[in-house]
DNA sequence: GTTAGCACTTAACGCGTTTGAGTGCTAAAA
DNA sequence: TTTTAGCACTCAAACGCGTTAAGTGCTAAC
């Protein structure tokens, strides 16, 4: 009785893709008349209902109670997704703004993502994030200590992605300080902490830096740790959300209490986080539906994001969350054109996306 | 008719209280038998009766319909704050979690409001947010240029009020820069833009400037436009909300278009910015019930503030959104709590408050 | 293999009825 | 004059119940 996913009638691909486009357009059950009526199905609505039966029983459709329509479950979302869905054209306003709106002389990571979850929450519809992943190991390249007064100062982390941190440091209990003092101390950062991981400072080093300060040696504990904090939280990764209140568009998240999960799940940001994160990740579109993976979407959600990558590596991620019956070609081609458009931005020369550049449906692994 | 506050009756004043009280307690409309059995009102349900059936005629109490029992009208909240509210004794626990939680040893405005708006949600149950107020001129109090690579080099800005902001700037078309070039530009810009707010940065200076570069002239520009953006950035204000589920545990807010009016309304920020940064504040905590202010806070809703003051000057501000409802005991001590501990992070002796301080109950002006 | 037809199921809808909490008013009591 | 008991009235919410309509599954004919 069980079948593959290649072995379906190419009828029953028809019924399926029809079933599932016309549940995401209104969100209701969809009948085997309706389905005959609007979809130009070539053969009559009981024949449909066969197929419907069957496809039923391998797992593709579900019904809400007995006399109401088909809809369909995770497996056919997963199905459709993976080997239905067509290609979204964008239209030239899309591309346009697209472009207008992320082309805006931007070079920091964080105000490009940000942007870009407004962008992609914008044109989708769907609440939008964008995310910095956890950098697994995350070194400096550059400090610098700023005079601030006499027992405070700042001190600036430039890390090896390209993020800057910035910590505030207020002593007690010590001798005054002075620009000299802090020129010295970030002199001495540099000379030995530069490329080191948080793991690699050493006590040794720590040590040669006692040396290096003189008469402020007291100085070096003090900045290892609050370096230390800050090299713990540069990899921390961080979840921009745009858009929340869309998703009370879709009667799905109608129910408070689901409203609530989603919106703790939201604020929870460490499932996300981590799943974005994942090192396996292909650069391709990944599509979440509903308890398919480890991070608890709630049931009938959708999760789809896809990472940004510069220089080989995983540096962010954008993504839309939405109910599982979302439009995922226009998802999946809108989360295509703006993380194309962000790793040019991110590229020393800043190309844009051409007007219909035509990508293959991505899926899935 | 018209009868000023004060000249409510002792009666009224209590029987208006009990109301208010036990609305807030289980959002019910509230009848004046509930009320002679529950909250001991030394006289009959139908004396109650008149006597609310006054209250309304004052605008105090309205009914959602003829047969229901009364609620407060925005004028009666009003009231209940402005006078009746009790000073709500914070438990040792929740004392302690104040100080435990704001303790770590943050020096960041930033990280400071966040958990503090954390905290907040945390502890009364209601959306949090916490908000760093648009500051009317702010000036560089030290820049740093740290060289990146050969076109690349990040800006790092000191804000008077101790804001760190940096900028990524990325050249195209200009000779390749090295830390020499950095550090000039740094020296430069230190001492010719020290202290200037944005619109004090002239053409003569930028002239100085670009003499002191000498060769590298042509960064002087560039390097403006972005301190220009950076320091416009700066002034900006940034809101912080936590807690966001927590609006769906109160039934006001489950009808789902009220519900993507007020999530819209925090993703806006700028309403809910410009009020907290009324510089007309005198630094008590702020009741805004309904449509009282010119935030358009929805109906029903109430949003209790406070402004942080940092050396005279306000910084910051937390603040709690609910439904109009709210328990204002508990969420006004908590903020005093919360605020009291923030602002003595901030100061240089890093002090807490103490188990019992009382303070005289707080109202709007 | 496909289709027409029919009996069956069931959520949703409309509608009159009942229930009950709560009021306003009046007349008696304090 | 103020308070209270009592009573008639109101109205939203809950309930029951028949009707509707969409949709199915099955069977028999094509």
């Amino acid at each position: 009785m069980e079948e593959r996913h290649e072995e379906l009638s190419e009828r029953k691909k028809l019924i399926l893709k029809a079933i599932v486009d016309a549940h995401i357009a209104d969100g209701e059950p969809v009948g085997s008349k309706y389905l005959m009526e609007t979809k130009q199905i070539p053969c009559s609505s009981a024949t449909i209902r066969n197929e419907m039966a069957e496809l039923e029983a391998l797992g593709y459709l579900e019904q809400p109670h007995t006399s109401a329509g088909r809809v369909p479950s995770e497996r056919g979302y997963r199905f459709y997704v993976d080997t239905l869905v067509e290609h979204y054209a964008m239209t030239a306003r899309e591309i346009y703004q697209i472009n207008e709106l992320l082309k805006e002389k931007m070079a920091e990571l964080d105000h490009i993502l940000l942007t870009a979850s407004k962008v992609a929450s914008n044109l989708t519809n769907y609440t939008a994030f964008a995310i910095k992943p956890r950098a697994s190991s995350v070194t400096v390249r550059r400090f610098d200590a700023v005079y601030l007064d006499d027992s405070t100062f700042i001190l600036v982390l430039v890390a090896s992605n390209g993020q800057v941190k910035t910590k505030t440091v207020r002593l007690s209990d010590m001798p005054p300080l002075s620009t000299a003092v802090t020129d010295l101390l970030a002199l001495t950062l540099n000379e030995h902490l530069q490329n080191l991981s948080a793991n690699e400072i050493t006590l040794p080093i720590m040590m040669d830096m006692e040396k290096a300060m003189g008469s402020r040696a007291e100085l070096v504990s003090v900045a290892v740790k609050v370096i230390y904090e800050a090299m713990s939280e540069l990899d921390q990764g961080e979840l921009k959300v745009s858009g929340m209140d869309r998703l009370l568009e879709y009667p799905e998240f109608n129910d408070p209490d689901r409203m609530k999960e989603v919106l703790g799940a939201i604020e929870q940001k460490d499932d996300i986080l981590r799943m974005v994160s994942d090192p396996e990740g292909t650069g391709d579109v990944s599509v979440v539906i509903g308890s398919e993976s480890a991070v608890k979407v709630l049931d009938k959600s959708a999760l789809v994001y896809k990472p940004i990558i510069q220089n080989g590596k995983t540096v962010g991620a954008i993504g839309v969350l939405g109910p599982a019956r979302m439009d995922y070609a226009k998802v999946l081609a809108t989360l295509e054109g703006i993380s194309g458009n962000v790793e040019s931005l991110l590229s020393p020369d800043g190309r844009h996306i051409e007007e219909g550049s035509p990508k293959p449906p991505p899926h899935d692994s």
